[in-house]
Order: C-alpha cells, then structure tokens, then sequence
DNA sequence: GCCTTGAGAGTGAACGTTCATTCAGCGGAT
DNA sequence: ATCCGCTGAATGAACGTTCACTCTCAAGGC
C-alpha cells in the first residue's frame, strides 16, 4: 500500500463499507451521541473489532472527511471533462439542493459543531473546504483562461461564498425541511449571478 | 406573575444570570458534551440545585432561545424607531460580522446540531427563525410602504436568505476564524444588493 | 423581646445506567 | 500447532437524576 500523505490512511475498502453504514447513525445521534457501542452495532460488528478500525470517533469524522473528499474530487474531474465545465458545475451545484441533502446536511451540521470543539476535526473539516475551493478554483481558471495563481486570489471570495452557501442550504434543509421556493430563488439567482460574473471575467478581452 | 405564552417562561432574573454563565461551557463542549455537573459548576451551584431551574438540557437551550429572542427583538425595536431603519438594519447586520460572533457562532452550531437530533430544541430554533423573520418583514414593509401581509409574502425569499446567510457566517467565523476580506466582500455585496432590491420596491412607484 | 414555623435556596452523596476501552479466549484457516 | 480476525464480558470512570438534608430569614404568636 502506497503511503498516502493525508492525515488518515483509511483508504481501505472495509473502511469505506463502515465508514458508509455507520454514517447515518452517527449523524442522527452525533457526535458526543453516539457511542462506540452504537457504532459498532450500526457497522454489524463487535466493539472489539470496531476498534481496530477506528481508535477515536475523532479517526472516524476525519475519515468520513477524507473519504466525502475523495467522491467529491470524482465530481469534479467529471465537471472539469465535460465540454462546458461552468453549466456542468451550476448543474451539481443545484442538485445538491434538491435531493439527498437531509442526511448530508445533518452530518454536515455534527461535523461542524464538531470541528468547532476538537481541534483535530477542525483541521480536516477545513482541509475539506480548502481542497474544494482548490477545485473550484480551478475550473475557474480554466474557464478564464487565467492562470491559476491569478484565479486564486482574484476568486477567493467568491469561492469560498459558494461554499458557504451550499453547506448552509444543507445544514437549513436538515433542520427546517426543504426551502421555500423564495429562497430557493433567492440562492440561485446569487449563486448565478457568481457565475456569471466570472464566467464573464475572462482574461483578453 | 402573568402567565407568559412562550413555551418556556424561565423570564426571571435568576435563570437569566444563570444562563449567561454557562453560555460558554456550553458552547465549547456541546450539547452532549457538557455534562448536567459541567454546567452545574460552571454556574457556580450544585447539581441539585441546578435542578431546581433547569430540568433537561433541552430545557437550557430552550431558555437560551427565548432570552436571546427577547434581546434580538429589543435591537429590532432600536432599529424600527431609529430615522433610517433599511440603513441601521445593514449596520447592525455588519455589526454581527466583525465582533463576538466567535462565541455565537460556537453556541450556533451546537444549537443547530441538537436542532436536527431533538425535535423540542428543532422547534425553538424555528420558532426563534420564524421571529426574526417576521421582524424583518415588520421593517420592510415598513420601508416600502406596503401592508405587512403583502411584504410576508413578497420578501420572504430575501428574509430568510439574510438569516441563513448571517447565522452561517456566524458559523463560519467560529470555525475558521474571521472571514477573509475578500468573503466579506462577497457576503456583504449580496447583502447590499437584497437591501438596495427592497428599498427602491416601494408601493406607489 | 424571643421563640416557633415553614418556605425557598442550596448542598452533595448515592443510585443505577451507560460510557470508552481492554483483553482473554473463540473458531476456522494454514 | 499456530496464526488471525473477531467476539463480548469485564473494568472503572463518568453520566443523569434523585433525595434527605442544611441554611437563611421573614412572618407571626406569645
């Protein structure tokens, strides 16, 4: 196995089956909540065995962090592939409003007061968001053909809006149901008007 | 003493010092992580004794609710007779940005979390959302001259985007440590440009 | 003046439960 | 015979909650 320089290996595949079926457990009782033993039963194994996996529930959110990493640099090669990587992007960006995201806004809000507390989830919760910036940043690049130094610091901000936005519409959506479609127009119309405004940002011209 | 209509009463002066000293415990270690003597100590009693005010800890975050409810609803009022309201409304919106909200972020995201797992401390937080959303209108319409049924519906979009958009930042602040410049930048033109959007829908031209 | 009363604020030991963590031991493969 | 993946009972600490108790002090009878 190749040493990987993330902070947590855990790219075996027996943690990402855990990883997937202890998920929806940890976000419904979070994470002071839930304990060992409860995870352990929702992975079908004893405690024992669950420790060899995860020494901490701290090891298991940078895990979850780590592993949500991987699917989302997926997503983004894809977007980066298509033949209009802007509209592809808006695409998933709104998808991400729709469906699916009670669960994921659920962990996503554990994750966070979480990150607050421990320190050592902080860090990869930022990490996280860092690395995304990154990707977005990239296609942002690409879709100005500037390079990519220059996208950085002249995207930024509007980087690190978009991700705001989608981990707050999440994190709303697990706590109070889906948005009204006020606010959905709301965020849409903010979030093209990004877009747009750098999609219109191109370098000559 | 009248009987007060909130779901919690816990109005007197008592409760309130009370909850005031153990706000940050609270934050710093969560909702389950704080412990019934964590938070006994940490407002300077005994267990049993802390008891005697507060029954559960869904009882504390309630009470935590209501008290920052009525203090949100005492800086609405400031706004509401001030000569500009739309414009000391951006201010103190601005306001919340730049200072304290390091410890509210904190307090935020536990709330928010335990919002999700209980559904007595979900309901507080949507009814401390509704409030202020409410209060918003109240403004609104207000500036716009229109009756306050019509601006609940026609503003409630850009009501709760503020919300979320503050209480994220809030967050986010409390996670990664004040916004860059550029963020502010972004979070604060959406702002101005939802502000300005409703300021010139007057009624009557 | 002095004693009694009782209600309110406060205490902290004690209860049974659940927690994180460990480890002696199990069956099956080699 | 010996490894290996795994089990689940065991451990002590910490948990939420209760309760018998003390302290303080104002009211009221004598």
């Amino acid at each position: 196995m190749p040493a990987v320089t993330h902070p947590v290996p855990a790219a075996d595949a027996r943690s990402h089956e855990i990883l997937a079926s202890i998920r929806q457990a940890f976000a419904e009782k979070g994470f002071d909540g839930a304990s060992m033993q409860d995870l352990a039963r929702a992975a079908g194994m004893s405690v024992g065995n669950f420790y060899r996996y995860f020494p901490s529930k701290a090891a298991i959110v940078q895990a979850m962090c780590g592993y949500d990493l991987t699917e989302i640099q997926g997503e983004f090669a894809e977007i980066q592939t298509s033949d209009r990587p802007m509209l592809s992007l808006r695409e998933r960006i709104l998808n991400h409003f729709s469906e699916e995201s009670l669960k994921d806004g659920q962990l996503w809000a554990e994750i966070t007061a979480a990150a607050i507390r421990k320190p050592e989830i902080g860090q990869a919760a930022r990490q996280m968001e860092e690395t995304i910036v990154s990707l977005l940043t990239t296609i942002f690049a690409q879709a100005t053909r500037r390079p990519l130094e220059e996208a950085r610091v002249r995207y930024e901000g509007q980087c690190q809006m978009l991700v705001m936005l989608v981990k707050a519409m999440a994190i709303r959506t697990a706590q109070c149901g889906p948005a009204s479609p006020a606010l959905a127009a709301e965020v849409v119309a903010v979030i093209d008007r990004l877009l747009a405004q750098i999609s219109n940002d191109t370098a000559e011209g």
